[in-house]
Formats: C-alpha cells, structure tokens, sequence
DNA sequence: AGGAGTTTGTGAACGCGAGAACAAAATCAC
DNA sequence: GTGATTTTGTTCTCGCGTTCACAAACTCCT
C-alpha cells in the first residue's frame, strides 16, 4: 500500500476496522489528558485491548501516519482517527421517547463531548410535552419533520417502546434521516440507503448468561 | 451431524450463533403471542431479519427440533432454545452506580421479562442510599460481598463513571462475580475466567455518523 | 558514518462465518 | 401405496477478519 494524502479519503475501510475507531480514540483521548505524546502501536493495543498487529492494520487503512522506531504522535494521530470518522463537525441528533432510557442518553455528556448535539426531544405522550430535560425542551413527535428540516438531521434515536418503534423509524425516515440507532427490541424494516444501527441490552445479559449456564453445567459433567 | 437428546449440551455453539438466539427467541415470542404455532425457517427468518440458511445451520448447532415438510412448532422452539440460553431459570443481578442509567436499567421490566432479577442497586454516593427505584432500594457499594454471597450473584452491571469502573469490577470480581456488563466507556482488566461485555453507546453513534461523512463526501466528489 | 536497536506497515497463512445448493425426510393428494 | 411438494439439516465454497512474521524505515549511540 503506498502512502496517502490527507484528503485521500476514497478507499473502502473494512466495517470491523469502522468498528474499532472509536475505541482506538478513546484511549489516545485517555493517553493525552495523561501527557503522553507520542505512543507505541503495543502501548496504544494495550489501552484500546487488542491486538497490537491488529491496531497497525486498522490504522493502515486510514494511511502511514505513524514514524517507524518511534510510534504514533498521539494528538496528530487522534485528529487524523477523527477526521476520517466525521468527529471533527457537529452532528445534530433527535431523540424519539423521553422515557427511562430516553431522559437517560438526554443527560448523557458523553455524546457532546464526541461531536453529537441533541436539537430535540420528542415524545409522543402530551403529558410529557414542555419538560425541560438537560436544557432541552421535550416537545410533540409530530413537530420532527420541521425540526430535521430546520437543523439539517441526518441521525435519529428511537428510544420508544417496541410497538412504536417501526412507525417512528417510517417517520423519521420520511423526514429525511438516513441512520437510526435503536433501542427498542424490534427488527426495523427500513430502505436500503437507511443505516440502522440496534442496541440490544437484555441480548448482552443473555449471552453472558449462557456462559454462565455452560460454566456450571460443565463443572457437573 | 447426528440428532441430539436434550441433555446433549457438551457441544460448542459458536460465538456468532450464540448472539443471535436472544432474537430467535424473541421472534418466536412475537409470533406466540400473534397465535402462530407452526413457522418455517423463511418465517422465522424474517421475523428476526436474518436469512434463512443462518437461522437453520444456527437451530442445528442445538440439536434437531424441526420436521422436514412442516416447519418448528414455536412453543417447542422457544422452550429450548431458552433451556439452551440458561433463560429458563432466575438470574439475580446487581446493579452498580445509579445515575441517570443505573435508573433506566433498574427501570427496564425487559430484564425481568427475560429471567434477569435486579436484587440490589449500589452506589457510593450516600445521598443516593435508601432512595426506591422500581421497588428495590438504593444500598452502599461495600454491601456487594454480602449480597452476592447472600443471592449466589454471578452477573453484575456496571453504570458508574469510567474512572471508577476499574475499581468497581475488582470489587465485583472478589466478591464472586463472573459476568460483567460494562456500561462505561473503559476498557476493564479482569482475569481470564471473567466474562466481560461491552455496551458502547456512543460508538454505536461514531459509526453512523462515519457511513453518513462517507455518504456526504463521495456525493460531492 | 555506520551499526545496533526499535517500531511501523504489510504480505501471507489461517480460521471462522455467511450463504448457496442440495439430499434427506416428512406431508399431502389421490 | 405412490408420486409430487414442501421444508429441514448439512455440505461445500467463498470472502472477510485475525494474527504471525518480517522487511523497511527510523533513531540513537559511538
Ligand atoms: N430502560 C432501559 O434501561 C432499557 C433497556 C433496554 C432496552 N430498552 C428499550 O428502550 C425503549 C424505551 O424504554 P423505556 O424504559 O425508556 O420505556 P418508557 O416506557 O419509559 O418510555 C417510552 C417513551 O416513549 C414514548 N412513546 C411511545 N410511543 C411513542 C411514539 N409513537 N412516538 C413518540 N414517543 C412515543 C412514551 O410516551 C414514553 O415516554 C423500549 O423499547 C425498551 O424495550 C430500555
Ligand atoms: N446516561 C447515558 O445515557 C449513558 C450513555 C452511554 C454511556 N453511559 C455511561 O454509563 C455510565 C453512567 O452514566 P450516567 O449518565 O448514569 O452517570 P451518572 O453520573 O449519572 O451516574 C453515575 C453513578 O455512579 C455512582 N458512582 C460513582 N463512583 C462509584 C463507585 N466507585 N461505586 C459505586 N457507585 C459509584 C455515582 O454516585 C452516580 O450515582 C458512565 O460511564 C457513562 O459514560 C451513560
């Protein structure tokens, strides 16, 4: 592979390799508040858990920005990890189902420190219409098509019910947004150039529990 | 491969059709609950947006429950893919750090649903202690050990912040716990014999907002 | 300047998972 | 009963992702 220039940005990045970019700024974000500078490829594996070889080849992919018998320039390296992942804009995101989860990820920071600003909560419960949840006023579902228009919105959260989530996704995509993150634990049958991305919480507890149902039935054989 | 009897459970499932049975299984509730008894695998399949090649060579991993020409009785189905899961017994669970989604997910009646029973919520903020969430009260942190001796607890939940979540695992970890779900964005250092999952929300989001920065640059070029 | 020591970037081997395709087994029609 | 039809269970192939291993490239020391 021959070296590449900073607007070079045409080459496919395999979904895996996508996948890890986060993690791989997280902890060149944790390295720097530390005062490291510069990083090996096995230091910053280390902080990310992974495989170090791993690591080079995910970021070989974005190109050689690395220094051979030195390592990585940690703030350099983090700029160009999020430049290619569209970190370095603002992205407006909608919250859809201001319940339990949905007041949760409203008071999460996490996502305004990464580049995601909530422009609106919505819900389509009247009651629940005026609350201010962490300086965002929740109002109608029915106002979204307005507000995509209005912020530009190309991401949208469905933090609703399951019964409610396929009509939300059809209205939001009819409004516009082209990605969705799911929480409800529901299939979303959407069009082809919709990306839906599905957050299953009880799924994780039951695989672990699975291993756990293997563990014991093991240690009985 | 020949058939299996229900206690055959020495073989390996792999890890790719173990995450996919949690939605075979709740497809195949969806579809109780609608008063279907009999799906195919092309049912089934799209119930739970998989294809139906998958779904068959992932059934068979779990023995032969199917008949040829007819399709799989959906009780019988669910009834042991969930014995497979461990799903069919009560997993106690404790939950550690309840802010914004330590809240939520004592909230969540998915979790009971699925054979999860939250026995304590702990925080090391004492203006928390003795708060009611979802009918279970708001303990100190150093309660852990007696808990999950008390309640045989093998699966904890991590909610406090990424600094403490270290901590928080090693605790976990010495008190007895084998399964961990880490809401916190850190990597955890645990030893090999402990099952840690991630959930990452905010990555979830950095991908989407990748495939929609890759959709914007390749329209303009 | 040159050699020793480090660390990156990548070619190659390997293993796992996805999906197509098909044989085996059951039902149904008559 | 027998053939047509349906649908499962399984084999086979392909492609992707992971990991090893090493040459290339850089620094540092003398
Ligand atoms: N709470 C959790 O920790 C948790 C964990 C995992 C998954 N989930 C899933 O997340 C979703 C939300 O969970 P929750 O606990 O916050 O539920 P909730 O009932 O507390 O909140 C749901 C909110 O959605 C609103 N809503 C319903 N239909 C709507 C519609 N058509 N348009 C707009 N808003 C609508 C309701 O008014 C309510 O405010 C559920 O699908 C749940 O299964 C929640
Ligand atoms: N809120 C969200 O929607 C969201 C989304 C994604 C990730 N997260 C992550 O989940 C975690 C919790 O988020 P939050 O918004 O609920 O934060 P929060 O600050 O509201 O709650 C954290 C809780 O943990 C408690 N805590 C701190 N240290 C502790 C310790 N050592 N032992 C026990 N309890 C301790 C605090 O007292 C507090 O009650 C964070 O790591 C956050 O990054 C949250």
């Amino acid at each position: 592979m021959t070296a590449r220039t900073s607007h070079d940005t045409a080459r496919e990045i395999p979904e895996a390799t996508v996948a890890r970019l986060p993690v791989y700024l997280r902890a060149l974000t944790t390295l720097s508040e530390v005062g490291t500078t510069i990083c090996s490829s096995e230091d910053l594996a280390a902080a990310a858990g992974v495989n170090s070889a791993k690591l080079r080849k995910d970021l070989s992919y974005l190109g050689s920005y690395g220094t051979r018998g030195v390592g990585y320039d940690v703030d350099y390296l983090r700029y160009q990890i999020a430049r290619e992942m569209g970190a370095t804009r603002d992205w407006p995101v909608v919250i859809v189902g201001i319940g339990n989860l949905g007041h949760a990820l409203a008071n999460y920071s996490g996502f305004r420190s990464r580049g995601f600003r909530v422009v609106a909560l919505l819900d389509a419960d009247g009651q629940r219409h005026g609350e201010v949840v962490a300086g965002v006023v929740v109002r109608p579902f029915r106002d979204l098509r307005g507000i995509v228009r209005e912020h530009g919105v190309a991401i949208g959260v469905i933090a609703t019910p399951a019964a409610s989530a396929q009509d939300v996704a059809d209205q939001m995509v009819g409004a516009g947004i082209t990605s969705i993150l799911n929480f409800a634990p529901t299939v979303l049958n959407v069009g082809a150039d919709v990306a839906v991305s599905k957050v299953d919480l009880s799924k994780e507890l039951q695989v672990l529990a699975y291993h756990e149902q293997r563990k014991a039935t093991q240690e009985t054989a």
